[in-house]
DNA sequence: GTGAAGGGCCAC
DNA sequence: AAACGTGGCCCTTCAC
C-alpha cells in the first residue's frame, strides 16, 4: 500500500499541518513510542491522516527545548488532539491517550477506537482476533506488515521504512473506520460503541494514576499469614500421613499438598469418600465427619493468600510513582465487563486485612461507591415484575422482602434462615441456578429445593416468564443484547442438551451482567467530566464499585459528584426501579 | 527447559 | 437430563 505523506519537523510546518488537518471530519491517528510504558520512554512520532494526506510529526526536534509539555510550539497539536472534532480514529486508543496525556499534557478528545469496534462487532466470537493487522484483514481485506512496530524509534535518523510504516498505520485507519462504522450502524451497535469510546480516556487516566498500596502493612499481614500457613501445612501433612503404614528411614514421605492427585490418594487412603474432584464446595459437606477435610480447606485458603496475594503483588509497585498501575481491558468479557491484570485489582480478597493495605496517601481520602443490588434491579426492570419492583421501591431489606413473598410470612416473622434462602435464590437466579445446585448450597433436599424455587417463581410470576422468554429467544435467535445494544452471538450444538442449556444460561445472564457493565461505563464518563479541574482521580473499578482518590479537603464534594454520576448513569438505563448507590469516605479501601 | 491444559479459588 | 454467569492467577502435570 502506497501512502502519500509529509514529514513535519518544525513549528511552522506543524502549525500548517494542524490547520489543514482540523478541517477533516475524521483523522487516522497513531503514535510511535520508544517503550510500551509512558513513564519509561518518549513519543517519537505522531501521525495523522485525512485519507488523502498524511502527516508524520517528528517530536524529536521539539524536545530540544526540554519538556514537550512546556513547549509552546506544540499548542496547535494539543488543540487538535483534545478537540472533540475532528474525530481521531486510533487502534487501541487507550495506549496513545496515555502517552498524549503523560507527555503532551492534554486529553485525547473525540475517539473512534478500531480495536474496541472490532470487539463490539465480533459480538463475543472467541475465534476472532483484534490486532490492527487482523482488523485490516477482516474488514478491508488488506495485509499489514507490522515488523517495524518493534524497531528502534529512538534513533536520530529514522529509516525510510520506519517512516513509511508509521504513515501507513495512520492512513489505513480511514478506510477501516468507514467499513466499521457501516457495520456498527447495520448491527445496531452505535450506542454501545459511543459508550465504549467515551470510556477510553477515563481508563487511560486511571491507569496512569495507579493506586497506592501500603507496602509495610501488606508485608505485616503477609507475615502472619505465612506463619499460620506453616503450622497448617504441618498439621495437614500429619493428618494425611495417618493412613500410611510404612515410614521411611528419612521420616514420613511428605506429600505435595498442592498436588491434586497426591492429596486425593492420601484422602482415599484414610477412607474419606471423595469423588474425583477436591473442589471446596464438594468437600465442604465432608468436613463435619472428617477433620482432615477442614484442615485441607484451611490450607487451601492460606495457600491461595500467599501465592496470589503475597509478595508478588508488591513487585507491581512502579518505583517512579510508588503505586500500582494495573492493566484494565475495557471489553474484558463478551458481556462488556472489564477484566484486569498485572495485577488483577478486581480479585483482591474482601477481607479487611487485605483491602486496608490499599489506602489513601497522607493528605488524601478515598471515596468508595458501589451500586446496591444492581443486577437484581436490572432484572426487575427487564421483567417488569410488580412484586420485584415493589420490593425495591419499599426501600426495605430486599432479601427479607423477597422472603416474605416466598414463604408467605409477615415482615416481623421472617427467620434468618428464610432470609438466607431468599438471598441465595436472588443471587442464583441471575446465573440460572437449578434446583440441585440450590439444594447443594443450602443443604435442602432436592424436593425441598424444588419446592422453594417453585414458591419463589410463584411469588414473582413476571420474573419467571421473563426468564423463560429470554431463554427461548436466546436459543431461537442465537443472540442476546444488553440495554445499550451490546450484542452477543451464541454458537452451540442444538442436538446437545448440555451445550444448549449452557448457552441458554449464558444468554439469559448476558443482558443482565452486560447492562451492569453498560451502566458502569456510562458512569465513568460522567465522572470523568464531573472531575475536571478537581483533585479527584479514578483509582479502581470492580464491576459495580468505583474507587476515587482526592484531596482530603475535597472528599465531601467528590463523594457527591461520584454518587450523582453513578445514579445518573444508571437512570439512563433503568426507569421503573429506584437505583441506590452506597458511598463512603475512607482512609482505606474498606468500609 | 518451556508452554498448554486442567484444577482450584479469588473477585463481582 | 443436567447440574451457576464472567474474569485472572497460581499450582501441578504432561507433552514437546
Amino acid at each position: 500500500m502506497e501512502v502519500y505523506f509529509q514529514i513535519v519537523r518544525d513549528a511552522a510546518g506543524l502549525s500548517k499541518a494542524c490547520e489543514e488537518l482540523a478541517t477533516a471530519p475524521y483523522l487516522g491517528f497513531d503514535t510511535e513510542t520508544t517503550e510500551l510504558d509512558p513513564r519509561r520512554g518518549d513519543i517519537r512520532l505522531v501521525q495523522f491522516s485525512t485519507g488523502k494526506n498524511t502527516f508524520v510529526i517528528d517530536l524529536l526536534p521539539f524536545r530540544a527545548g526540554g519538556d514537550l509539555k512546556a513547549n509552546p510550539d506544540l499548542a496547535p497539536l494539543r488543540e487538535l488532539l483534545s478537540a472533540a472534532r475532528p474525530v481521531k480514529i486510533a487502534h487501541n486508543a487507550k495506549f496513545d491517550a496515555k502517552w498524549v496525556r503523560h507527555h503532551l499534557g492534554c486529553e485525547l478528545g473525540g475517539i473512534f477506537d478500531t480495536f474496541l469496534a472490532s470487539q463490539i462487532i465480533a459480538a463475543g466470537d472467541p475465534d476472532r482476533r483484534h490486532s490492527l493487522a487482523d482488523a485490516a484483514q477482516v474488514f478491508i481485506s488488506t495485509e499489514l506488515d507490522k515488523s517495524e512496530q518493534v524497531s528502534d524509534w529512538s534513533a536520530a535518523e529514522l529509516s525510510q521504512s520506519q517512516v513509511e510504516y508509521a504513515a501507513r498505520d495512520a492512513a489505513i485507519l480511514i478506510p477501516l473506520h468507514e467499513v466499521m462504522a457501516e457495520r456498527l450502524r447495520n448491527d445496531g451497535l452505535e450506542r454501545v460503541a459511543a459508550l465504549e469510546f467515551d470510556c477510553v480516556m477515563p481508563i487511560a487516566e486511571m491507569e496512569l494514576a495507579g493506586i497506592y498500596l501500603d507496602k509495610a502493612r501488606w508485608r505485616e499481614h503477609l507475615a502472619t499469614v505465612t506463619a499460620a500457613q506453616g503450622r497448617v501445612a504441618d498439621e495437614l501433612q500429619e493428618m494425611l500421613a495417618g493412613g500410611v503404614a510404612q515410614a521411611s528411614l528419612f521420616g514420613r514421605p511428605e506429600i505435595n499438598l498442592d498436588s491434586q492427585p497426591q492429596v486425593l490418594a492420601a484422602l482415599r487412603n484414610l477412607g474419606v469418600p471423595v469423588q474425583d474432584t477436591t473442589q471446596a464446595w464438594q468437600l465442604q459437606p465432608l468436613s463435619e465427619g472428617y477433620p482432615v477435610i477442614g484442615k485441607l480447606l484451611e490450607y487451601r485458603g492460606t495457600q491461595k493468600s500467599i501465592t496470589s496475594f503475597g509478595e508478588n503483588i508488591l513487585e507491581f509497585i512502579e518505583p517512579s510513582t510508588g503505586r500500582i498501575h494495573a492493566d484494565f481491558r475495557q471489553i474484558g468479557a463478551p458481556t462488556g465487563r472489564f477484566s484486569c491484570s498485572n495485577p488483577n485489582l478486581q480479585q483482591i480478597p474482601h477481607d479487611q486485612k487485605y483491602r486496608r493495605c490499599f489506602r489513601a496517601p497522607d493528605g488524601k481520602k478515598l471515596v468508595i461507591a458501589d451500586y446496591s443490588q444492581i443486577e437484581l434491579r436490572i432484572l426487575a426492570e427487564f421483567s417488569g415484575d410488580k412484586n420485584f419492583i415493589e420490593a425495591f421501591r419499599s426501600g426495605q431489606d430486599f432479601h427479607s422482602t423477597t422472603a416474605e413473598r416466598v414463604f408467605g410470612v409477615k415482615p416481623e416473622d421472617v427467620t434468618a434462615e428464610q432470609r438466607s434462602f431468599a438471598k441465595r435464590l436472588n443471587f442464583g437466579i441471575v446465573y440460572g441456578v437449578g434446583a440441585s445446585r440450590f439444594g447443594l448450597m443450602t443443604g435442602l433436599s432436592q424436593s425441598d429445593a424444588e419446592n422453594t424455587m417453585r414458591r419463589y417463581f410463584g411469588a414473582f410470576g413476571a420474573l419467571d416468564s421473563y426468564l423463560r422468554e429470554s431463554g427461548n429467544s436466546v436459543i431461537a435467535d442465537r443472540a442476546a443484547r444488553t440495554a445499550s445494544g451490546r450484542l452477543l452471538r451464541l454458537r452451540f450444538d442444538e442436538t446437545d442438551r448440555a451445550k444448549t442449556g449452557a448457552a441458554r444460561r449464558y444468554g439469559v445472564n448476558m443482558p443482565i451482567q452486560g447492562t451492569s457493565a453498560d451502566i458502569l461505563k456510562r458512569a465513568l464518563r460522567l465522572l470523568h467530566d464531573s472531575f475536571q479541574g478537581t483533585s479527584a482521580k479514578l483509582v479502581n473499578i470492580v464491576h459495580d464499585e468505583i474507587v476515587v482518590e482526592c484531596d482530603a479537603a475535597d472528599a465531601e464534594d467528590t463523594c457527591a459528584r461520584l454518587q450523582g454520576a453513578m445514579k445518573a448513569a444508571a437512570e439512563e438505563f433503568i426507569e421503573k426501579v429506584p437505583v441506590k448507590v452506597d458511598a463512603a469516605i475512607a482512609d482505606e479501601w474498606a468500609k
